[in-house]
RNA sequence: GGCCCCGUAGCGCAGCGGUAGCGCAGGUGCCUUUUAAGCACUUGGUCGCAGGUUCGAAUCCUGCCGGGGUCACCA
């Protein structure tokens, strides 16, 4: 239940006087003809074809939020926002019906509201391209004040910012006001979209197929993740919620596409971190008759126009770096890779025991009893993940980690797979997919033997995706990677919340309290 | 889950053992070209919640709730 405070119960009061005069605070109809980039475009070009003279007169309806209020008594200014941006009201009380203006002069318009004005085109004394109103429409009272955010704009162009809305808390749960009032939050999601647009273009070009895979899933895979767990009451089957695409988009190379993409939401029940968030955005590929050389190369081509569709040019900055994304990147073996940050070659402790042995010996704290692939993963994510700043694949993974990826041709423990890393985060997972249905048949009871009760991510035997790789599965590479790591390289932001509109964030007790009613109905 | 930090007016913050303050926003008044408009006056707080210590707690202690960081876990 709604408690209006203070600063509510004035605007309140306000819309109650607006209406007793007859004034319809929320009106459906508006009838812009100009977005405030457009009307001020408009303008320029008018006095451009003046030549220094007198522009001719550029009518315009404008509509958008107030963000700056300045009433001057019988003249006002205010600032409305729209999503081109911010254009200037002048509005003075002898251009306009009294009555209307007087909801100006007696602020019973507030900044946040949503209005209409009606005027022509001009620029104020000290220079500013305004609309000179003669007709001011209220489209939307608003009863909850925003935070107020001034900004001055100083001689070198940049804008100076007074006062913030910067608690994330409320950002994250408030979404739609952290929107309203930071304009470089709009941005990034704008550019979100562009990024998944760029992807979608890249995908299309290489002639995949975007497709569509079950959510919920009876049988997880795909990925060492716990899965989320849910219930279908007159199934009476209990259901997952898919932590990868792989194996369903796999079975349709057995059914005849080349190639399938899909962009979608995957959902793994683990920590929340700067980088994890439990859905994210998931981009999978397979593509039918190349390995995991073809597909570095399409990653190479995505990333470069991904980052020159936002940049316009293959280099966005993140932190303190300038990366730079064109091809080719760095190909380096894990082997290598490790070896050169630690000094160890881990082929000289081809067992578990002996190179968590030599782990501790270097100073690393490993969990007893891992696999021998773990702990060559842990030396990678421990010594070498961090120092990968520039756009880097590391290739040839450890065999007992890898169950979907085809072995190297020169020995037995290693798999055609890489990872590429970008200013120190792991991006995404490629392979050379398996497609020998025995082969994959004994790496699923090999991960099945391995399998710890207490481990609880490793995944069933998925018998069907047998079935389907023993009618004819085509030699093919695959890919994974998380958009959202994506969108924040490309959009410099540092942590997934500020990637992602409606981050997780746990339920507070209002919400609960709230929540529960519905449910009883 | 461990450890550390934070939660004070709508927003941003100060106060850190003597009973709550600043800026912006809000209200009233003045102002017909302002732009962080200005001037004068002014309203506004269960100091996250619950206990405890104390003559006295926003301040110290404990627990809980929420957030952030970090480690663990995890791609």
């Amino acid at each position: 239940m709604w408690q209006p405070n203070r600063l509510e119960q004035e605007r309140l009061d306000k819309l109650n006087q607006i209406e007793a005069r007859g004034v319809d605070a929320y009106p459906a109809r508006v009838h812009r003809t100009h977005s405030a980039q457009d009307a001020i475009a408009a303008y320029e070009a008018a006095e451009q074809a003046a030549n220094g003279g007198e522009p001719a007169p550029v009518a315009v309806i404008v509509a958008g939020r107030i963000r700056r209020f300045n009433v001057k008594g019988k003249v006002s200014f205010m600032h409305i926002e729209d999503q081109s941006g911010r254009i200037q009201l002048f509005l003075r009380i002898n251009d306009m019906d009294e009555a209307v203006y007087s909801l100006v002069q007696e602020h019973l318009i507030d900044n946040d509201d949503f209005v209409q004005a009606t005027g022509t085109m001009m620029r104020t004394k000290a220079g500013e391209i305004s609309v000179r109103v003669n007709d001011l429409t209220l489209l939307a009272k608003s009863l909850s004040p925003l935070p107020v955010v001034k900004q001055q704009k100083l001689e070198d162009g940049t804008v100076r910012e007074f006062g913030e809305f910067s608690n994330v808390e409320t950002r994250y749960r408030q979404r739609y006001a952290d929107l309203a009032v930071n304009a470089d939050v709009r941005d990034t999601f704008v550019q979100r979209a562009q990024i998944i647009r760029a992807v979608r273009e890249v995908m299309d070009n290489e002639g995949m197929l975007e497709v569509e895979t079950p959510i919920l899933q009876s049988v997880y895979g795909g990925a060492a993740a716990r899965p989320f767990t849910t219930h279908h009451n007159q199934l009476k089957q209990d259901l997952y919620l898919r932590v990868s695409f792989e194996l369903y988009l796999k079975r349709l190379l057995v059914g005849g596409y080349r190639g399938v993409y899909e962009i979608g939401r995957d959902f793994r029940n683990e920590g929340v971190s700067f980088k994890h968030n439990p859905e994210f955005t998931m981009l999978e590929f397979y593509k039918a008759y190349i390995d995991y050389s073809g597909v570095m190369e399409i990653t190479e081509r995505m990333l470069e126009a991904v980052a020159t569709a936002i940049h316009g040019k293959p280099e966005a900055p993140f932190r303190d770096h300038l990366i730079n994304y064109a091809a080719p990147w760095p190909r380096i073996t894990m082997r290598e890779a490790i070896l050169k940050e630690t000094g160890i070659d881990y082929m000289q402790y081809p067992d578990a025991p002996s190179l968590e042995a030599r782990i501790r010996e270097f100073g690393g704290r490993v969990a007893p009893g891992q696999p021998w692939g773990k702990l060559v993963e842990h030396l990678l994510g421990e010594y070498v993940e961090k120092k990968l700043i520039q756009p880097t694949f590391i290739i040839d993974y450890p065999r007992d980690i890898s169950p979907f990826a085809k072995k190297v041709t020169y020995d037995d423990l290693h798999v055609e797979r890489f990872e590429f890393y970008i200013a120190g985060m792991e991006m995404g997972n490629a392979f050379t997919e398996l497609n020998d249905p025995r082969d994959q048949e004994a790496r699923f009871l090999e991960m099945a033997r391995t399998f710890r009760p207490e481990d609880d991510d490793a995944a069933p035997i998925d018998e069907d995706y047998l079935q389907a790789m023993r009618y004819g599965m085509p030699p093919n590479g695959g890919f994974g990677m998380g958009i959202d790591r994506l969108v924040m390289l490309i959009t410099d932001q540092h942590t997934i919340r500020d990637v992602l509109l409606y981050p997780h964030l746990r339920s507070t007790k209002d919400n609960e309290e709230e929540a529960s009613p519905v449910d009883e109905i």
